[in-house]
DNA sequence: GTGTCAACTGGACTCACGGTACAGTAGGGG
DNA sequence: CCCCTACTGTACCGTGAGTCCAGTTGACAC
């Protein structure tokens, strides 16, 4: 028929819009397989059941999410060359694109089925562990760069600050979400990233 | 023994038990009566639907936890007067507590009905944001006080930073529900402690 | 032109769960 | 004695996930 689209992805493109604007629970098959325009049989062709979708969709993500990070973090590199300085650089470019986006970062997906973790069977949540995982050791890398250049001013554990980019993007995601605010996320990665400026800079 | 009604007291208790273990969505009204111990009819007698549920466990919830940070904070003020000093020790003494508690913090209540809002009533979604204005407003102020203090080496924004501790909180309880680790919120206080000693010590 | 297969359609059904309605009742005041 | 609170118990409804399955359509294969 159309051809450009097949079903598989349409049916995940029409989800995730559903599920980043109220959230997985709240979206119903019913719901996407009128979006999509197909029968309810066609969606269970497709995915055996709402875990197949959520794995599908998170799997997805993850993907986009990385290519987004290398993207963005390679950009500040050409911009400059100090593993410091290009990390803030980042980190800036990073708050630049929480703010630019309207209904908020998709990231909250983790976070959302973190929190919703008994609706999902094992594969989900080890997919969940194996992206917050993945941007330890991407971030981890990154702080080990900057260390063999600047010395910290304090002691700290290099995969607990690679998780903490994780975490103040996910922390400020549910600010943002519950406050009902816009830029929480990009405020407080900016504070992240003062944080790192005091932790490096030489005096 | 004493309480207005022992049943309301014991369903919320019963049902805070299971939605911390698995949360709201998948703690079905089935299951809290029977571990209460009391008809269906008896639970929507106590409470019209889930929401009004949810709504008296968050009130429940939020007003016990300001009475840990007042009580954790006022103990931290009494070892040390010294405004900086004292939200360190603060700070720590969070940090043990939350590795003590073996199934994790609470605090997911928050995140947790943030990230299902959908499912909630305005009532609730109300409630949460105040609560979380709440903190920024209780961790300002003692920032302001640190701040007439100690010259900040940087230039920060107070509420922004007040909002940090939630996040770096809730942040930390994503990541380790996720990872299904037992030290990241109490590791990421930690990392939040050391970044206000560079932030207000002087040099 | 016949056969095969993938990609569906559509309908009937089960089950769990939230929620409604309401009649009845045990027990403690006034 | 009645009344009220705090229930019990049952019957019933709608929604949404998930199953089963028989039938259709179009492409490509031989």
């Amino acid at each position: 028929m159309t051809g450009k689209t097949d079903t598989r992805s349409r049916i995940l493109d029409i989800a995730e819009a559903a599920v980043l604007e109220k959230g997985f629970e709240a979206t119903s098959i019913e719901e996407i397989v009128a979006g999509a325009e197909i029968s309810r049989g066609g969606f269970f062709y497709h995915f055996k059941d709402k875990n197949a979708l959520a794995r599908a969709m998170l799997e997805r993500y993850i993907e986009v999410e990385n290519a987004l990070y290398d993207d963005l973090f390679a950009r500040a590199r050409e911009l400059n060359d100090d593993p410091l300085h290009s990390m803030l650089i980042g980190l800036k470019l990073l708050a630049e694109m929480l703010e630019e986006m309207p209904t908020g970062h998709p990231g909250c997906v983790i976070a959302s089925t973190a929190y919703q973790d008994r609706l999902f069977d094992e594969g989900v949540r080890e997919l969940n562990r194996q992206a917050i995982l993945g941007w330890r050791k991407r971030f981890r890398g990154m702080f080990e760069d900057i260390a063999d250049v600047y010395q910290p001013r304090e002691e700290v554990n290099l995969d607990a600050l690679g998780d903490m980019v994780s975490g103040v993007v996910e922390g400020g995601l549910v600010l943002q979400r519950a406050l009902r605010e816009h830029n929480n996320a990009s405020e407080q990665i900016m504070l992240f990233r003062t944080y790192l400026k005091l932790l490096f800079s030489p005096n």
